[in-house]
DNA sequence: CCTACTTTGGCACTCAGTGTCAACGGTGTC
DNA sequence: GACACCGTTGACACTGAGTGCCAAAGTAGG
């Protein structure tokens, strides 16, 4: 929900504003269902007018996928931090493994959210959109990392892709567990499984 | 877009009508794109009702999406035919293969849908949504192949999943070179790379 | 020919999302 | 303190997606 005091009082109100549309929103879709609620009981809820909404989310499905989107960002900020010299397989379970703690921090809401976003098919589609993104950003730093031409090489997208796989299973498993799996556990595991092709010399091919 | 012949005269004119608006939807919506197309002008090309576009689809992604939702299904298929002894690599790459030959088939029209849907937000949503379920049975099947069990095994959804993404980027590599590069040697770079993790005895995690 | 069933079209309705405009509220400047 | 400037807001109107409902047309079967 909050994220920094910011400076400006027009930026303060601006925070406040989208809190509490998305707090509304929250509460409301997580309750009802995602179909069930309609732009104007949100705002209603909220205290603004449905005009103001759509300025400040592009639509009913951002609402809530905005909640887990900035970790898309963190993701790729998380790698390109990790050291150059380390293995692409530990600076992706790294980079996911912050992003997965982020998460966590939340506790209740991140489940109720990551709940409500898997079992909601419009929902659930924005957000895999929305990690293709992500997917083409993490490739674009490995392939930096590794100095691999993004034309041709293959290995990046496929290195992001993999990572991205590891934390829908994490997420999915966490989720169906209602929060009871340890997710860093989960992590690792499904790491143990792709390391062998993220950090393979190349050529080890056997298919 | 066509099928079979279909027994019934009842069924071949629901065929019909089903064409008929694939075809016109296609070519309106390659041509000026996703959100300059509505529906009003799918059906007056058609030459059916609004309310009969409903009828057959249920929703404006889902006349393009079905396009490659059939190949989902395919996919499992696939992979369930293949030999048992078979390496999980191999046969997942064999399942892969051939969904990616069955586009070739329809050669132009079906790079033109691949770009359309890669190209439009809204349309690549839906089609990563429905990928999500090829993922499950997908992984279901392979945890049948290998005798493990889907609740607690996280290599059956991990080793879907990288199927799926050598999927995604051999489409995405094939769609972006306009049909140039050629898709089977794509997809042997790209299982090349995953092999390791795919084939691997478990257990030989390195990070 | 009459009946039962399916398909279709037309209509009205809800809801998401956008453009426009006028009113409001701070922020600076003279 | 009066002024102009700029961003935010609310209200209204409009397009387009998607759904429910009902009556008409076509089809199959006795």
């Amino acid at each position: 929900m909050s994220t920094r005091p910011a400076a400006t009082l027009a930026q303060r109100k601006r925070q406040v504003v989208s809190d509490e549309l998305t707090g509304a929103a929250l509460q409301l879709l997580a309750r009802k269902g995602y179909d069930a609620v309609t732009i104007d009981e949100i705002v209603a809820t909220a205290g603004v007018s449905r005009r103001t909404f759509f300025r400040y989310f592009a639509s009913k499905e951002d609402v809530v996928v905005r909640f887990l989107a900035d970790l898309g960002a963190g993701m790729c900020a998380a790698l390109a931090a990790r050291p150059a010299a380390e293995r692409p397989s530990a600076a992706l379970r790294h980079a996911v493994a912050g992003t997965l703690a982020a998460c966590g921090d939340h506790a209740d809401r991140a489940l109720r959210v990551v709940q409500l976003i898997l079992g909601t098919p419009a929902l659930h589609a924005r957000f895999l959109e929305r990690q293709a993104e992500w997917r083409d950003e993490l490739a674009a730093e490995l392939a930096r990392r590794l100095d691999l031409d993004p034309g041709t090489a293959l290995y990046p997208q496929l290195a992001a892709g993999m990572a991205l796989t590891a934390f829908n299973t994490v997420l999915a498993r966490w989720s169906g567990s209602d929060g009871t799996e340890d997710p860093a556990a989960l992590l690792a595991g499904a790491f143990a499984v792709l390391a062998p092709a993220l950090d393979a010399p190349q050529g080890t091919a056997t298919a």
